[in-house]
DNA sequence: GCCAACGTTGGC
DNA sequence: GCCAACGTTGGC
């Protein structure tokens, strides 16, 4: 099973709200760039995701999740009312995708963007640590996925 | 709130 | 197809 990172703003989607929907399981809309657009697709039913807090006062991964469906149109590309509205995409020709995701628990502590810096060596080519990387869902490698619960279960924050 | 980095758009 | 202008992301 692969593994994924996707990140969301805390004051508009956490990981607490996750936690709090019904079934624990929320659609990943509004994702509007190609790249991580087309890892969603790429996503498997089984995959694991790291739940990332961007934008906020303490940007860190925060808790795992459980990705439970294939990826999919995201009908808010074809609500007019909606922010993510997007009058180019055709309902025959959907342009924007989603995958659902279900809560799967939090980590035991946070781990910040400041610790995982200070872990460049063990995270080389971690897409997130990146200069100038903006992508709001991106994959992680199987070993940095593993280096990430060491971090978790380490006591001290490097 | 600032601003660097990046993606997208549209004129030519 | 180039590239300037613009909008967005996201750390600080």
């Amino acid at each position: 099973m692969a593994h994924w990172l996707m990140k969301s703003e805390p004051d508009t989607f956490s990981i607490d709200d996750l936690a709090a929907r019904p079934r624990q399981t929320e659609s990943w809309d509004g994702v509007r760039n190609y790249q991580a657009r087309n890892f969603m697709r790429a996503m498997r039913k089984g995959d694991t995701a790291l739940f990332y807090h961007s934008n906020c006062e303490q940007p860190a991964i925060v808790g795992l999740m459980r990705v439970v469906t294939e990826a999919y149109p995201d009908p808010t590309q074809f609500d007019r009312k909606h922010d993510h509205y997007d009058p180019k995409s055709k309902p025959e020709e959907p342009r924007w995708s989603l995958v659902d995701v279900q809560f799967e628990r939090k980590l035991k502590r946070a781990i910040t963007l400041t610790e995982l810096r200070a872990h460049v060596d063990a995270l080389a080519g971690f897409a997130l640590l990146m200069k100038g990387s903006r992508l709001s869902v991106m994959p992680v490698r199987a070993e940095h996925f593993a280096h990430l619960l060491k971090l978790e279960k380490s006591k001290t924050a490097a």
